[in-house]
DNA sequence: TCATCCCGCCAGACG
DNA sequence: CGTCTGGCGGGATGA
C-alpha cells in the first residue's frame, strides 16, 4: 500500500498546513501584551511567558528586547523582568529622543548631565536638527564607532540597540516613512557613502524586520508604501498609535486590513516544515523541543510570585493614561509637549479628520487625568 | 522572482 | 560546568 503514500502533504496536510503568519513575532508580541497587559501584573518570567504563550525561550528574547527598549518592560534579574506597561512609553521616548538630540548635536557641554538610568552609550547616530524635512533621511550621517570594548562589540548589534536607534531615527528626525532597507543603511554606518556599505547591511535588514513586526503590532509604526516608489516602507504613529492599542484588548484587534491570524493565544502550532514521513508514509510533525509538553499547567500564579501584593493598584485609571506608579510629572510634561509638538509640527499629518478626532480625544483626556493628578499631587497646572 | 522573516545552532555572558 | 542570552544567517514562505 505503498502507493501514493510518499508525497508528505497528502490530504491529511491541509489540516495542519505551517503557516508562518502564525508564527510572527508580532503576532506573538500582541499575545504578549494581552496576556500581561493587566493591573495586577508586576514581574514576568521569561520561563513562564514562553509557557504561557507555547513558544520557545529564544522568541522571547526577541520580543521582550523590544518592549523594553521601548519602555514597557525593565529587566530586573535574570529570567526576570518587571512589567511597566504602556504608562512606561512616554518616558521611555522621551528618553530616547534626549539621547538622540544630544548625540547629533556633537556639542560636549561637558559637565553635569542628568542622564536619566539607562545603560551604556553607543554609537551615535547624528541628525541634522531641523533641516528640511525631505532631504533629512539622506542627510543623517552616523558618525564613528571606532574604539569598541572587545567584549561589547556584541552588544553593538544587539537587538535592543537596534530598536532604539530605530526609534530614534523617528523621533528625532522629521521623517516619518521609511524603509527598512534605508533604515539599515542609517543604522549601520554611514549614508553618505554607499559605495562603502559597511558589512552585509541584509542580515541588518532581517533584525530590522522583527523590529518592525513587533512595533507594528504595538501600532507604533504602520506599514505602507512610499507614494512614489511604491516600495514598502513604515511610518512612525508613535504614542498616540501605541496608546491606542492599550485598552482594546489587543488579542484580536485586527485593525483595518492588517493581517488576520489565527485566534489561539498560545501560538502553539506545528512547527516549520518539519515533516518526516515514516516507512509508510505517515507523517508526523516533530517539535523539537520539550516545550509542548510543558505547557498549559499554568495558572495565573504568574503575577506576584515575588509575595507581595500590589497595595492598591487601581487608584488611576483614566483610560490610555493609566500612568505607572512614580515618576508621574516628566511623563506629563513630556506627553503635553508631544501633544502640542503633533499639532504644530505636522498641520499635514492631522488634515485627516480622524487622526485630528483622536487628537482632540487624547487632548480631552489628557486633561482630565492630569487636572485630577494636579490636583491631588499639587504640581503645576495647564496652561 | 524578490520581499519577508522564522527557526534554532551555537558562542559569549553569567553564576 | 550548566544555564541564560541572544547574534546570526540558512532557507522556507508569501506575494
Amino acid at each position: 500500500m505503498a502507493l501514493f503514500s510518499t508525497s508528505a502533504s497528502s490530504e491529511e496536510g491541509s489540516r495542519f498546513t505551517y503557516c508562518r503568519k502564525q508564527k510572527s513575532l508580532g503576532l506573538l508580541c500582541t499575545n504578549f501584551l494581552s496576556l500581561y497587559n493587566r493591573e495586577d501584573v508586576e514581574t514576568i518570567g521569561l520561563d513562564d511567558a514562553a509557557a504561557q504563550l507555547g513558544v520557545e525561550r529564544r522568541r522571547i528574547y526577541d520580543i521582550v528586547n523590544v518592549l523594553e527598549s521601548v519602555g514597557v518592560l525593565a529587566r530586573k534579574a535574570k529570567n526576570r523582568y518587571s512589567w511597566l506597561g504602556f504608562g512606561g512609553i512616554p518616558l521611555a521616548l522621551q528618553e530616547l529622543k534626549d539621547e538622540g538630540l544630544k548625540e547629533n548635536s556633537n556639542v560636549q557641554d561637558g559637565s553635569n548631565h542628568s542622564k536619566v538610568s539607562d545603560d551604556e552609550d553607543d554609537e551615535r547616530l547624528s541628525i541634522p536638527y531641523g533641516s528640511s524635512q525631505e532631504d533629512t533621511a539622506n542627510t543623517i550621517l552616523l558618525t564613528q564607532h571606532s574604539t569598541l570594548s572587545k567584549t561589547d562589540n556584541r552588544k553593538e548589534k544587539s537587538l535592543g540597540l537596534l530598536t532604539r536607534n530605530f526609534v530614534k531615527l523617528f523621533l528625532c528626525s522629521t521623517v516619518d516613512l521609511i524603509s527598512l532597507d534605508e533604515a539599515a543603511k542609517i543604522l549601520l554606518g554611514d549614508a553618505r557613502d554607499p559605495s562603502l556599505m559597511r558589512n552585509n547591511s541584509a542580515a541588518k535588514v532581517r533584525r530590522l524586520y522583527d523590529i518592525a513586526n513587533v512595533l507594528s503590532s504595538m501600532n507604533f509604526i504602520e506599514k505602507t508604501h512610499h507614494p512614489e516608489t511604491r516600495k514598502p516602507a513604515f511610518r512612525w504613529l508613535g504614542i498616540q498609535g501605541a496608546m491606542e492599542t492599550e485598552g482594546v484588548d489587543p488579542l484580536f484587534v485586527q485593525h483595518s486590513k492588517k493581517r488576520l491570524f489565527g485566534t489561539d493565544i498560545s501560538n502553539i502550532s506545528y512547527k516549520k516544515a518539519k515533516i518526516v514521513s515514516t516507512d509508510e508514509g505517515s507523517e508526523q510533525i516533530i517539535k523539537s523541543d520539550k516545550q509542548l509538553t510543558q505547557m498549559k499547567s499554568k495558572s495565573l500564579e504568574t503575577v506576584a510570585d515575588t509575595g507581595e501584593l500590589k497595595p492598591d493598584s487601581n487608584v488611576y485609571q483614566f483610560g490610555p493614561f493609566a500612568p505607572v506608579d512614580d515618576q508621574f510629572p516628566s511623563s506629563c510634561e513630556y506627553r503635553i509637549r508631544e501633544l502640542e509638538r503633533l499639532a504644530s509640527d505636522r498641520p499635514i499629518q492631522y488634515q485627516n479628520h480622524a487622526l485630528t478626532d483622536l487628537f482632540s480625544h487624547y487632548m480631552e483626556a489628557w486633561n482630565l487625568w492630569f487636572g485630577e493628578v494636579s490636583g491631588k499631587k499639587h504640581v503645576h497646572t495647564v496652561s
